[in-house]
DNA sequence: TATGATATACCTCAAACGGGGTATATTTAT
DNA sequence: ATAAATATACCCCGTTTGAGGTATATCATA
């Protein structure tokens, strides 16, 4: 026996522009086939709310007062599985999107999208797709593309000698390289694994098997 | 064919104390069945000559100018996988014994060893043994015994937040802390662990599946 | 009823780190 | 052959970290 599902796609927003998320929600709200009964300026309240509300779509603004669209996306995922989330937002930045992915987020628009394919690409999410303009989905592509190792041997040595506790000076003798070298190294390790510091860096290295 | 071995063991000593390097030197090398043709005053000239000298044993102060023997221990280790090690040291804290063993060390004892006793522990630890004074095995065992979680929750939950690339502020924030209370379960952690930075930390929990 | 482990909170200070650059030589790939 | 990736090296600067302390409250357990 299959339930019957509701016709009806149950949305909220978190966004703290007043005028956006007002005008969000009366768009949405009056859009047959929608319904937007909830509208949250801020993460917090997002957090407190949602986990006991009938919704099956978040739009979520990254920029948020506290904590962060990307955080709060975080959060709510780990305790609503059945949630779909948006990120509507004005910034496209690698970072933003590659976090906003990890965090949970299945759709990734531009604050300019018109509110007619907004509505749209509400509906994909809902029925499994993962809507994101055309530039976005290249930076994911792009980002995406290298799952396998993306570090250079030296990098992965670096990365190695790092992980048993060694600083930047430590690698450098280690490896008979200038200190600026090594720094260097760990940069570009940050950056190729959207991390940005060594922690997360080790992290992220064990867990993708990369040392 | 089984290649017939000498019934000497050969030692190499490293101790920048002259007296005691002279009369180690002198007892060892007078005595049957050993001898010691190598003396080192420091671990830069240990490591630029062990790896071509044809050592069994080498007796290693911790206490040295410059690198460490510890430090001198774990780069000739990886070198000399056939040399055994033996701390003689003065030092006897945890700290020190573990990270000893953890660089390869077989053995560790005392300085105050008598010469007989310590050519008996040559011998033991070149037939395969690990001679270390009652005391010291004992703080070996309590280290050794906690091979389960040593963490708290507290201090697990911390460490977690720590691996995904957050910081004290964050953590504390997230935790409902202070920031003074996070570090101060970030040190009882790095004790704990036996590291003294978040990259080592990181990386030990998860090869101990701690996190 | 102590004693130890845990959790909490604060202080100082030097060292290490991360982000922002720039630059050149070499190697790889197209 | 030329563009891209890699490896090397240096600069500045503000933030974070780690190490050294001290201190209190709670909880379990021996």
């Amino acid at each position: 026996m299959i339930q019957m599902l509701s016709d009806i796609i149950h949305i909220a927003l978190v966004e703290d522009d007043n005028e956006i998320r007002q005008t969000l929600h009366l768009i949405i709200d009056g859009s047959a086939g929608f319904a937007c009964k909830y509208a949250f300026p801020d993460g917090e309240s997002a957090l407190a709310s949602i986990p006991n509300l009938p919704v099956d779509v978040v739009l979520m603004d990254i920029d948020l007062p506290g904590k962060s669209g990307i955080e709060v996306t975080r959060i709510l995922k780990q305790q609503c599985k059945d949630i779909d989330f948006i990120m509507l937002t004005v910034q496209s930045d690698d970072d933003s999107i590659f976090e906003s992915l990890c965090a949970g987020a299945s759709g990734y628009l531009l604050k300019d999208t018109n509110p007619a394919d907004l509505l749209l690409h509400i509906k994909e999410v809902f029925d499994g797709g993962s809507p994101m303009s055309s530039q976005i989905a290249r930076r994911i592509i792009n980002s995406f593309r290298i799952i396998e190792n993306p570090l250079s041997d030296r990098e992965t040595e670096v990365l190695k000698i790092l992980s048993k506790g060694f600083n930047y000076k430590d690698v450098a003798n280690q490896l008979f390289l200038s200190p600026h070298t090594v720094k260097t190294h760990i940069k570009n390790i940050y950056s190729k694994l959207h991390v940005n510091n060594r922690a997360e860096a080790i992290y992220k290295a064990i867990k993708q098997k990369l040392i």
